[in-house]
RNA sequence: GGUCCUGUGGCCGAGUGGCUAGGCAGAGCUCUGCAAAAGCUUCCACAGCGGUUCGAAUCCGCUCGGGACCUCCA
């Protein structure tokens, strides 16, 4: 069985063919660095990390490129011209491009401690101006695109007429169909310039207020808003490529965008498989500057936000993710994450036991031959379940099934020779293999140097040589007040005794 | 208004025609000096009303509710 994944543009699982086997090109529209990367915005970092990791197992060469929009676009087209990125660097009295930095920074600190692989690339817009040039140049010559006032405009209507007649209408993406659009589109000022509602800017020119401006051939100015992901995906993954992510809401109009100017430059679909992860939702509405209900993640990994009731780990925020399927909408609350925290704790634990400390002998066969059965099959099941369509969510319902086996190995309710060893070897390897490898999870445990271990383990053994004599008073001390500093200290069943930090 | 998605037990969330995921919370039991952890058992579902079918959470229709996009947005 091979990798199936839902295409947007066709509506229905494909199984993964890449056009020039064995490279994968990825393309995932990355953030806006104006401002602070929030819940929202792990998702698809996440969603898509693990696909990209999943390609890498799967023995693919993937060019993985997430782009950061550094050039800022409109608040609302046709309004003033407002960048956003100028705008608040007038009210925070900085330059631009320091504030593209510092939020830059912001964003990489928080997609690694979401353990999310650096991309392959990660291009700027406005280190590809030139490029965007290029392509409206092209666009223009081609006869879809025109110039007004040194702004420059996509003439959808004529694309629509031109490429239904190719089977590729405007829309094709989204299922909108053009006529209704134009229909629909509400009235907004300064439409004047274009010639029809539906079509877009490809260049716009800068008024005087704007910090960000570029010389081009149509005056100074700033490019459009969905140029810049056609350029550099063309430039970094070819006119035609893989894939193309991005969240639902970019569906239409930016990716549908995209089409049409990559089509128009290439004479080529630009991506084959077209990929959307859903929204994440608190109490049932999408996160939103316009709601008022953005959540940081800097501030839910510190817990500084009023409708947080603690601070949630960033391995928590992945896991809570995971336990979805990226298609489907995902809805916030402190009793869901308090869940996927205690649930992670529990996977976690019990693979580290799994991984360090379950020796089997070899070559011995299974006592519990249904049992073992039973571990294979779920075992299997994580290939399956990833291949289809990536659904983590059922990949983890079988480890928590596993779970029970490895804590009930451990603890001696099931006996050692219950699994024959192959069977615990597979289990083992593709445990790590799934848990750490292809779903970046890895310990919440912050690494530190041993010398806390080393502390513990002199507590433990006081504590042992106290319960020996059984003095009680003294061990329950050092549990106790332990506990008070987070630490839990848990007495197994061999005499043994293990703890647990957080 | 247009296009589309969705409604699963206290909460989150899989599941597309029969085999009724999983996590968290609750209850009981086992283990334990006591805890914790762990294991076992267990309670609580498929918005409503019709229809198709031997059989539907799963297909169709209607009703009600929620949401997304059409505007920066993951």
């Amino acid at each position: 069985m091979s990798l199936k994944i839902y295409n947007s543009l066709t509506r229905q699982k494909e199984t993964f063919t890449p056009i020039n086997p064995p490279y994968a090109g990825m393309y995932v529209c990355g953030p806006t660095v104006s401002g602070e990367s929030h819940l929202g915005h792990a998702r698809p970092y996440v969603t898509f990390d693990v696909l990209y990791r999943y390609l890498l197992h799967n023995g693919y060469k993937v060019r993985y490129v997430r782009n950061l929009t550094d050039a800022g676009h409109f608040e609302e087209e046709g309004r003033e011209a407002e960048d956003k990125i100028s705008k608040k660097a007038v009210l925070e009295k900085l330059e631009p491009m320091e504030l593209v930095q510092k939020y830059t920074n912001l964003y990489r600190w928080a997609m690694d401690r979401l353990n999310n692989l650096p991309p392959s690339i990660e291009p700027t817009a406005t280190g590809h101006i030139v490029e965007q040039i290029e392509m409206i140049k092209k666009i223009i010559a081609d006869g879809y695109a025109y110039e007004i006032n040194g702004s420059v405009y996509f003439d959808v209507e004529k694309y629509n007429t031109d490429y239904s007649q190719k089977g590729q209408p405007y829309g094709i993406l989204s299922g909108r169909v053009l006529e209704e659009q134009i229909e629909s589109t509400r009235d907004l000022d300064n439409q004047d310039e274009k010639r029809n509602k539906s079509d877009f800017a490809l260049w716009k020119n800068a008024p005087p207020e704007h910090i960000m401006r570029w010389q081009s051939p149509w005056g100074e100015g700033f490019p459009g808003w969905h140029i810049e992901c056609s350029a550099m995906s063309t430039k970094y993954l070819g006119e035609e490529f893989d894939i193309h992510g991005g969240g639902m809401d970019l569906q239409f109009p930016h990716h549908e965008c995209e089409i049409a100017q990559s089509t128009v430059c290439n004479h080529k679909m630009p991506a084959r498989y077209w990929m959307h992860n859903n929204m994440i939702t608190i109490n049932g509405r999408k996160m939103g500057k316009s709601y008022n209900n953005v959540i940081k993640l800097s501030e839910l990994f510190s817990g500084s936000h009023p409708l947080l009731e603690q601070p949630y780990h960033p391995m928590t925020i992945r896991f809570f993710i995971l336990q979805s399927h990226y298609r489907g909408t995902l809805d916030f609350s402190n009793e869901a994450l308090q869940a996927s925290e205690k649930a992670l704790k529990r996977l976690m634990e019990a693979v580290e036991w799994a991984l360090t400390n379950w020796v089997v002998k070899e070559a011995q066969p299974a006592a519990d031959k249904t049992l073992d059965g039973k571990v294979q099959k779920l075992v299997h099941e994580f290939k399956e379940f990833t291949d289809d369509d990536l659904n983590t969510a059922k990949v983890l319902a079988n480890m928590f099934e596993l779970v029970s086996v490895i804590n009930s190995v451990k603890d001696k309710h099931l006996p050692a020779n219950a699994l024959a060893s192959e069977t615990v070897m597979l289990l083992k390897k593709q445990l790590k293999l799934f848990v750490e490898d292809i779903f970046g999870l890895k310990s919440e445990r912050e690494g530190d140097d041993g010398k806390l271990e080393g502390v513990l383990q002199l507590l433990i053994d006081i504590r042992k040589e106290a319960k020996g004599r059984k003095d009680f008073v003294t061990s329950d001390k050092i549990r106790n007040e332990l506990i008070a500093l987070g630490i839990q200290l848990k007495d197994e069943k061999d005499g043994g005794m293990s703890y647990t930090i957080g």
